[in-house]
RNA sequence: CGCGGAGUGGAGCAGUUCGGUAGCUCGUCGGGCUCAUAACCCGAAGGUCGUAGGUUCAAAUCCUGCCUCCGCAACCA
């Protein structure tokens, strides 16, 4: 029976198309699961989408149409880009199939016979029209975010999970098994920041919203996201439902590949349920890091977000595939940019590898009629090529057992590159002038195609495309392309025959590219779309409008609060003769020293506030539309302390 | 003092665990070769390793302070 490996990505939410990064992570996950099953492992390869949540149901209605329909849509997308990527999954879980929402509801009713699952009061704002509860956070100017109007204290029932139950399991666990979250910088964060200050239960429901999970002994609760999308990892083998069966088989996984992100769900909450389970815990948790561009956090605003389908489009899946792991380590955010991904394929793709298989299949074509007879002389210049390709396999399997694809693919570059360098110590096409040395330029041309066979059968998890292109034109089998004959050199028959074919990868003309893809890119989202009209509130009556109070101020002061991002420190001059301090989330739009002697305008009777540590005592007035946010400025021949009405 | 990451030739990075001649890729310049996708091979220039101190025979590496950048968290009445 052969050995088995179960590695995930996470399942992704189809709130939007998918990107450059998901598209890393399940490469990434890709690559690891056609390395092992060119070892022989028995793998399973998960990955899907988790599809509820009130932000679904939210654009769905604002698409106008039920989530149900929102998400296939998104999710025949996500099928469709990996199927452009060669992903070769398994099994594709999504949350709303029903054998995920059989498994759900026992897993949750189980946690909650046995005690870990508890009925709680979650404490909120609650907005009695709109029936909703709302976060301190959600709130807009302290009312509900929907309808504008007063929020009031309220307490709701919920349910929590004994999350606090497993601290010390947790810890205890890591300290075990110290390899269980990679890379370790993010273990250390975890228990920074979350276990010492010590676990609180986690709320693992909510009336809110209906698209989700019903909890089966209490209806009007649905499972929140923690339940429902971390279980996935176990559904999908069958746990808790008669849609699977190899459960026993593949549980517990080999690895997790996560973003950084959700390190902490996987890496807490995860463990936390399966020790609640009773299930063994997966070997590994793997945080690998952000991609951005330029710099840059990739977001929709910017403009930067990085299409795969162009990309394919322009120069191939393989080609894409081998820059994202080449290009970045997989533990660290990366720096995506156009010049560095064509000049990676330029470099390494055109010049290094296809212009070494293009010119040696050109030299076997051209001195023997493509195939090569059966004499042989050794040199002693061949050895030190030689022992490299021998110890090939080995130094690659090292790193990839590391999960470290850019070492991975660096040795074998190495290699292409020694190659190369052979040929010139040799020169093949001296040899060539003298029908005596036949023997010896076989050989040079035979140790040549045997590196590329060793190199290019060893590339097939990360270039599947590609390295079959290769196994064509060398005449391999493959048989003599697997993981067995990649250990040993001299797989190829003395007689080999080539068969010439196309360059693996064209040069790329960088400059003509870049001004293309600069043209291609996904414009900046235009702040004014997607901008809803404003909300008409809710009448008020004449007196209660008279209860604000709005005050015409100076500004003596102003300055920006230390390790704020949006808060900006003011000294007002009221009119009372006493300074009033107010604080206003205005850092972005105003340089502090631009607005001494302004005259503003502040609502002055509002209860102070704390932000950031320091009291608030009004409120500045401004408008804002969209991206832009402009104080109300009077004329300076206003006097402090005039009220407005 | 909220948590964490990073500062190394023009660009992107490794090296820091466990101090001992500063390395790789790309780019630049010079040379070689002609089998090959104007590709390949060789050589050279280019770095006070963010900064100021400290420990040491010896510091990119260890210690202390500071500066800058980037995530996360907080913050928007």
């Amino acid at each position: 029976m052969s050995r088995k490996f179960y590695i995930s990505t996470p399942i992704y939410y189809p709130s939007d198309k998918l990107h450059i990064g998901h598209t890393y992570c399940t490469v990434a996950t890709d690559a690891m699961a056609r390395y092992k099953r060119m070892q022989g492992y028995d793998v399973m390869f998960l990955t899907g989408t988790d599809e509820h949540g009130q932000k679904i149901q939210q654009k769905a209605e604002a698409a106008g149409v039920t989530p149900q329909q929102y998400v296939d849509n998104i999710v025949s997308g996500i099928h469709d880009l990996w199927k452009l990527m060669n992903i070769s999954h398994d099994r594709f879980i999504r949350t709303t199939d029903d054998y995920h929402v059989e498994s759900i509801k026992k897993i949750f009713t189980k946690l909650y016979e046995q005690g870990d699952i508890y009925k709680g009061k979650y404490t909120g704002k609650y907005c009695t029209p709109c029936e909703s509860f709302w976060t301190e956070s959600q709130l807009v100017d302290g009312k509900c975010p929907d309808c504008g109007r007063e929020v009031i204290d309220a307490e709701e029932e919920a349910y929590f999970f004994r999350l606090s139950k497993y601290a010390d399991r947790l810890v205890e666990y890591y300290e075990a098994h110290p390899d269980f979250l990679e890379p370790p910088s993010r273990l250390n964060e975890m228990v920074n920041n979350f276990i010492k200050p010590g676990l609180e239960d986690l709320c693992v429901s909510r009336t809110t919203f209906d698209w989700g999970v019903p909890v089966e002994f209490d209806p009007g609760h649905v499972v929140y996201v923690w339940i429902d999308a971390l279980s996935n990892y176990i559904t999908a083998l069958g746990y808790g439902n008669d849609k699977y069966d190899d459960f026993e088989k593949y549980w517990p996984a080999d690895v997790h590949f996560v973003g950084k992100e959700i390190v902490r769900f996987h890496s807490i909450i995860w463990p936390a349920m399966l020790m609640a389970l009773d299930l063994p815990l997966p070997g590994k948790v793997y945080g690998h890091g952000w991609l951005k561009f330029g710099g840059d956090k990739m977001s929709k605003s910017k403009g930067n977000v990085v299409d795969p389908v162009v990309l394919v489009g322009r120069y191939g899946v393989d080609a894409l595939r081998y820059f994202l792991l080449r290009e970045f380590p997989f533990g660290s955010d990366g720096n995506f940019t156009n010049e560095a991904l064509i000049s990676r394929i330029n470099s390494d793709l055109a010049n290094d590898l296809g212009n070494l298989l293009s010119r040696t299949v050109a030299m076997v074509g051209k001195y023997f009629g493509g195939k090569l007879p059966v004499e042989r002389v050794a040199d002693p210049i061949d050895d030190e090529l030689l022992t490299m390709a021998k110890e090939l396999r080995g130094k690659y399997e090292e790193q990839m057992e590391k999960y470290a694809f850019q070492n991975a693919l660096i040795e074998v570059f190495k290699l292409i590159s020694r190659a190369n360098k052979y040929i010139d110590e040799t020169a093949p096409w001296v040899l060539a002038k003298d029908e005596a040395n036949k023997p010896r330029l076989a050989t040079v041309l035979y140790n040549l195609l045997e590196c590329l066979r060793i190199g290019s059968s060893l590339l097939t998890p990360f270039m599947p495309e590609t390295a079959e292109k290769a196994r064509a034109q060398m005449g391999a089998s493959a048989e003599e392309f697997g993981w067995e004959a990649a250990g040993v050199f001299g797989k190829l028959p003395l007689d080999v025959a080539v068969v010439k074919g196309d360059a693996l990868f064209p040069r790329i003309d960088m400059e003509k590219e870049l001004a293309e893809l600069a043209a291609a890119q996904v414009p900046a989202e235009e702040p004014k779309e997607e901008e809803p009209p404003m909300p008409k509130l809710p009448d008020i009556t004449f007196d209660e409008f008279c209860k604000v109070e709005m005050t015409v101020c100076k500004v003596i002061a102003c300055e920006n609060v230390p390790k704020s991002e949006k808060l900006l420190k003011f000294q007002l001059d009221d009119g009372s003769g006493e300074p009033r301090q107010i604080l206003s989330g205005i850092a972005k739009y105003y340089k502090a020293e631009d607005l001494v002697g302004k005259t503003l305008v502040a609502v002055t009777n509002l209860p102070p506030r704390k932000m950031m540590g320091q009291m608030s005592n009004g409120m500045l007035l401004s408008a804002e539309k969209g991206d832009k946010l402009n104080l109300l400025m009077l004329d300076d021949s206003v006097p402090a302390g005039s009220r407005l009405c």
